[in-house]
RNA sequence: GCGCCCGUAGCUCAACCGGACAGAGCGGCGGACUUCUAAUCCGCAGGUUGCAGGUUCGAGUCCUGCCGGGCGUGCCA
């Protein structure tokens, strides 16, 4: 579609050579109409030169419309030129042109919809980024399917693509879910060891007199006490140091995070580990720069940074009094080194709960000189579960969360994906188990699924009763309402994608695999295959592959399985 | 108080970075299976895009001010 978007813009802009006041600069926009009746294609350029010619906008429509007619136009790609409305002129493609695109579609199979707008470039994009504290959350999954797939789309788009974790094992955090640990392996150890209870919420539970009072108090941290506790030798001592249960619980958790990723199809490339900044001393050199470029002072024993001058209402401490950063500090020379590391597009995906802290982390690129604008954040909002009509309550300490692993076990791996999918980022998202799972029949990702499978089942068919060799088959033979309107949707794949990657926007996609399900169904409703004469058989049952190519590449970006059979 | 996000059909949400008559799904009502997968399809009903102004040939989209909801707003992360 690019290349006849292309071919008209180049014609247009030699027509308005016969305009006089026509901007040397102008460049003309087309946008596919939202109602079909209005063609395929259409520019609003009459209007966007009325002011330049004085002339009304219906007026300049006809007059260049007339132009294009006259050049004229490669009837092999366009079939009308309209006027209409208060100064638009629609396109409507040929059908001999749909037919050369779709071949293309055939011939380009598993790769078709990949662009090269990202050639030669590399992204970063950093997700997920849980502190190993806990099992990941909804809320964490959220973020997870959001980077990952628009990871996916970025490569998709030729870009080299790196997907980190970012994580933080060295602060006060960690520090508590150790004392949590060892406090519950004291318990294991010692049955008799007193208890007491800690309220949080509307939750009350009984826990050793040596919990910490803002502990973990999942269950989680119990079964790490026990099989630290049946590990035959090297079993920690608990006079010791608090450490070795940090480490277990962490290493634990690690692996379960990673486990809880793999189920969704999410594999990170590289895990920065934030202790790796202060090892090498770029903290303390990020603050010097700071420092010298004078957007920094003492106070109060603290360092802070001079926000104010970024337009903030007050300014930001980075060192503590204690002589400990605030996590600002390492989260901008984090940043700057995503910066330094020579990335094209650095994305970050955040949860809104983050959304007062990254102006902070640009602001101090901006200080350092390096251009913020390379970041691009994305901010989701949360997610809450329905469960029967009433929201699902959630946090992490207080164990009343629902683990991502919960999730998927009810409602499966491909619905979770879709479902943190199908919402623009910023909406917030209320994700309905009941629906979700009991809803099958009605539900979007069976529907796309269902459609893919059912492409799969008819082409098995048509091969048992003898239509081989469709792949030289006549294309031109189709020419149907529903044949044409499925092309145009199917033809649509490649600039949704490089729409959606350069938005951030994966419900983009997902949105459009619906309507491509939608036009295959109406297709299919009338237009037989088997049963059909041959050559038009073939002819459809090669438009029906082509359906399934796109289903299977979009659902593939999606990370989102594609079944032969249901 | 301040910052960001949101407010669109009964419900959950779209609407291609200003375009034509605001679209889907669910729910509701009414239809369609001796036919390639009925996990489906067709039809109907449902709207002053929170309110009031402004900019523009043109506003759900941009600006201002209200109203309502969410998340933040710490020498916590």
């Amino acid at each position: 579609m690019y290349t006849v978007k292309e071919y008209l813009a180049r014609e247009l802009v030699a027509s308005l050579a016969d305009f006089d006041g026509v901007p040397q600069d102008f460049v003309p926009e087309f946008e596919k109409p939202k109602n079909p009746e209005h063609g395929d294609l259409a520019t609003n350029a009459a209007m966007q030169l009325a002011r330049y010619l004085r002339r009304a906008p219906r007026s300049i429509a006809g007059a260049l419309a007339e132009h294009l007619l006259a050049r004229p136009l490669d009837p092999a790609r366009i079939a009308s030129v309209e006027v209409a409305g208060s100064g638009f002129i629609n396109f409507r493609f040929s059908t001999e042109y749909l037919i050369g695109e779709l071949r293309e579609l055939l011939k380009a199979g598993e790769a078709f919809g990949r662009s090269t707008t990202g050639h030669g470039k590399r992204a970063l994009v950093e997700y997920v980024s849980a502190n190993p504290t806990g099992p990941l959350t909804v809320g964490h999954g959220r973020n997870a399917v959001l980077g990952d797939t628009v990871a996916n789309l970025l490569a998709w788009n030729g870009y080299d693509v790196t997907r980190e974790y970012y994580f933080n094992d060295a602060g006060r955090q960690m520090r508590v879910l150790g004392e949590s640990v060892r406090a519950r392996y004291q318990a294991v150890v010692d049955p008799e060891t007193p208890r007491k209870r800690i309220e949080s919420g509307d939750v009350s539970v009984e826990v050793p007199a040596s919990f910490p009072e803002d502990g973990y108090l999942g269950a989680y941290i119990t079964d790490i006490a026990e099989r630290l506790h049946s590990r035959a030798k090297g079993a920690p001592d608990l006079s010791g140091d608090v450490a070795p249960f940090k480490e277990a619980a962490e290493q634990a958790i690690f692996a379960d995070i990673e486990r809880t990723l793999t189920r969704l199809g999410i594999h990170m490339d590289t895990y920065f580990n934030e202790r790796s900044l202060y090892e090498n001393d770029t903290v303390w050199k990020t603050l010097e720069q700071l420092r010298d470029k004078g957007h920094c002072y003492d106070r109060d024993g603290a360092v802070w940074f001079r926000t104010t001058a970024f337009g903030k209402e007050q300014d930001t401490v980075l060192v503590k009094s204690s002589g400990e950063p605030t996590y600002r500090l390492p989260d901008i020379a984090y940043h700057a080194g995503k910066c330094d590391r020579g990335f094209d597009r650095i994305v970050d995906i955040l949860g809104a709960d983050h959304i007062a802290t990254y102006p902070d982390v640009l602001h101090g690129l901006r200080a350092l000189g390096y251009d913020a604008d390379r970041v691009e954040v994305i901010v989701h909002q949360f997610v809450t579960l329905v469960r029967g009509g009433a929201p699902v309550k959630m946090s992490t300490r207080r164990a009343t969360y629902v683990t991502l692993d919960d999730l998927m076990d009810e409602v499966g791996e491909d619905v979770t994906r879709f479902f943190f999918l199908m919402r623009s980022p910023n909406a917030h998202l209320e994700f309905d188990l009941d629906l979700a799972k009991e809803a099958s029949e009605k539900n979007p990702v069976f529907y796309l699924q269902y459609a893919h499978a059912r492409i799969c089942s008819i082409l098995r068919k048509a091969e048992e009763v003898g239509f081989h060799g469709a792949a030289g088959a006549d294309l031109s033979l189709l020419g149907h309402a529903a044949e044409i309107t499925l092309m145009k949707a199917l033809l649509r794949l490649p600039e949704v994608l490089e729409y959606a990657a350069a938005m951030c926007e994966p419900h983009q996609v997902a949105n459009y695999l619906r309507e491509v399900a939608v036009s295959f169904t109406q297709f299919y409703g009338h237009c037989r295959i088997i049963g059909e004469e041959y050559d038009l058989a073939a002819a459809r049952m090669q438009l029906a592959h082509a359906a399934r190519i796109v289903l299977a590449n979009g659902l593939h970006v999606l990370g989102i399985s594609r079944p032969e059979r249901m």
